[in-house]
RNA sequence: GGUUCCUUGGCCGAGUGGCUAGGCAGCGGUCUGCAAAACCGUGUACGGCGGUUCGACUCCGCCAGGAACCUCCA
């Protein structure tokens, strides 16, 4: 049990060990962005709590088919309304530009964030708009089952009767009469026979630019269909896990597992995951809040409540230190944290580097490495493991000073592993600073100035030695003393 | 209003019925011509009030404060 690798089933609410439904194999598929906007801190959370399940379960030794899905044709803004516009379109109409224009441009700009994140990209990375058929194909799957219905042009999934059948609302943990009671208010003289119903294909306005030919009407598919029928197509009618933002378990993640089992007639998901929220000043990160910071602008340090940039990895390993399932605070303070943490455990990995092994060890390696796996196996436990890896740079700097020895052995275990835990699961890099690379002529000249100050230090020079190093200093130039050197970056 | 969840030391953030999480900051030290950086050492916290228990920060109840979902959202 211990070793096994437990994850947290949103749907039984209970930790549950992964036995995936095909040895050896793992099928993973995780909502992804609606491309209507620039990518967000929110999105980093999301994508890199499932970029360390890819990894992870790549790490265990499972082929694992990861797909992550783009949403580019535009939900509903407000369906009530006669003018129902989708985010999309209403964008295109503000930007001048064709849909699927906006529609590329910010999926360029989340896959660029995500390299930058060092996210992996996943195996197939289907778009709803290519999977029209297949949706259309779901509905008339529901449609005969006896789940849907036609209402002037569009089709809506009948959840009053599935719920007389299965249970709608197992996942979010509510039941249809709560459902009921609740939004009675909101309903008007709507095409729908119960407000909670929700469309599975939608007839298109006029106005609508994004639609496509059926035999109901020349509309679009709804939101929640194309995460049911992109997964089966990939991954078939049921498959291991599926993941999400929690702010997805209702409607849009209740909505897939009815439209699975009205199709189908059993469940698709084996394991739901959710990760939680960021949150800004303890209220949740969201486009429609207003509070949201993009990526761009974090690399970039260009937003009124940031006090500096904040470098991919920093962002990363910010975001690792807390445990997928908790929220997460936003605070300069906090990443700035995360930064000198960072910095730490990449100082101490390049340390590692240059260790030479003894005879005995009186270090113990593979309890490290266990405690640390041990932590990923709960759970994804990212903090824990963290905390440990700090333990080991205490004892790779241990082993620097003298005050530990370690075997050759050992020793090359604990590279390994450092490897494998830090790049490979975690994801992190080495980040270059700023990149003097491809700039010979400054580093020729900053390391000529350093070295005239190394004269003037050996001549007790003092005054010139300083001058050289707070003028630099003052030109962005950080200058480190070493033993038997120096050491310079760019700020 | 309904459902669910959270409240940990200066900040962030784990975890457990009795045993040091970890990071950052602070403080002390090593190093250094001075400094910076780096490294070492250091803090005994768990919203309030009751209850269960030999023992609770951890379980139960109540109260206070906060959050998420119930509408698009990662």
């Amino acid at each position: 049990m211990e070793n096994q690798f437990v994850i947290y089933n949103t749907i039984s609410r209970k930790k549950e060990v992964f036995e995936p439904l095909v040895p050896g194999k793992a099928g993973l598929y995780v909502c992804g962005p609606t491309v209507y906007s620039n990518s967000h801190l929110g999105h980093a959370r999301a994508y890199i709590t499932f970029d360390l399940l890819f990894r992870y379960l790549t790490h265990l030794g499972y082929k694992v088919r990861y797909v992550r899905n783009i949403t580019d044709v535009g939900h509903l803004e407000d369906e009530e309304e006669e003018t129902g516009e989708d985010k999309i379109t209403k964008k295109a109409r503000l930007e001048k530009l064709e849909p699927m224009e906006v529609v590329q441009m910010y999926m360029n700009t989340f896959h660029r964030n995500m390299d930058e994140l060092n996210v992996i990209r996943p195996s197939i990375e289907p778009r709803a708009s290519g999977h029209i058929i297949e949706q259309q194909e779901m509905i008339e799957s529901i449609l005969e089952n006896g789940y849907a219905y036609e209402s002037n042009g569009s089709i809506y999934f009948d959840v009053e009767k599935y719920n007389k059948e299965y249970n709608y609302g197992k996942l979010s943990g509510r039941n249809l009469e709560d459902i009921k009671t609740n939004t009675r208010v909101l309903d008007g003289q709507s095409e729908k026979k119960n407000s909670f119903d929700f469309a599975l294909w939608k007839k298109a306005t006029p106005e609508h630019i994004m639609r496509w030919p059926s035999k109901w009407s020349d509309g679009f598919p709804g939101w929640h269909l194309e995460c049911s029928a992109m997964s089966t197509k990939y991954l078939g009618e049921q498959f291991d896990i599926h993941g999400g933002g929690m702010d997805l378990r209702f409607p849009h993640h209740e909505c897939e597992i009815a439209q699975s089992t009205a199709s189908q007639g059993k469940e698709a998901v084996r394991y739901w995951m959710h990760n939680n929220m960021i949150t800004i000043n303890g209220q949740k990160m969201a486009r429609s809040l207003g509070n949201f910071i993009t990526l761009d602008e974090l690399f970039t340090g260009n937003h009124e409540v940031l006090e500096q940039a904040y470098s991919p990895m920093t962002i990363r390993f910010f975001i690792l230190q807390a445990h997928y399932r908790s929220t997460i605070d936003f605070s300069n303070e906090a990443l700035q944290a995360s930064e000198k943490g960072l910095e730490r455990l990449m100082t101490a990995l390049k340390t590692l580097d240059k260790l030479t092994g003894s005879k005995q060890s009186t270090v113990n390696v593979s309890e490290l490495k266990e405690n640390c796996l041990a932590a990923l196996n709960d759970d994804m436990n990212s903090p824990i493991a963290i905390a440990h890896l700090f333990e080991g740079v205490k004892m790779i700097n241990s082993l620097k000073a003298g005050n530990e020895t370690i075997s050759g052995e050992d020793l090359k275990e604990l590279k390994a592993f450092y490897e494998t835990a830090v790049f490979d699961i975690l994801g992190l890099k080495e980040e270059n600073s700023k990149n003097t690379q491809g700039n010979e002529v400054l580093e020729g000249a900053v390391d000529l100035l350093l070295k005239l100050r190394q004269e003037a230090k050996a001549n007790k020079d003092w005054g010139t030695a300083d001058k050289i190093r707070n003028e630099l200093n003052e030109l962005g130039v950080e200058i480190k003393d070493t033993k038997d050197g120096f050491e310079w970056s760019l700020k």
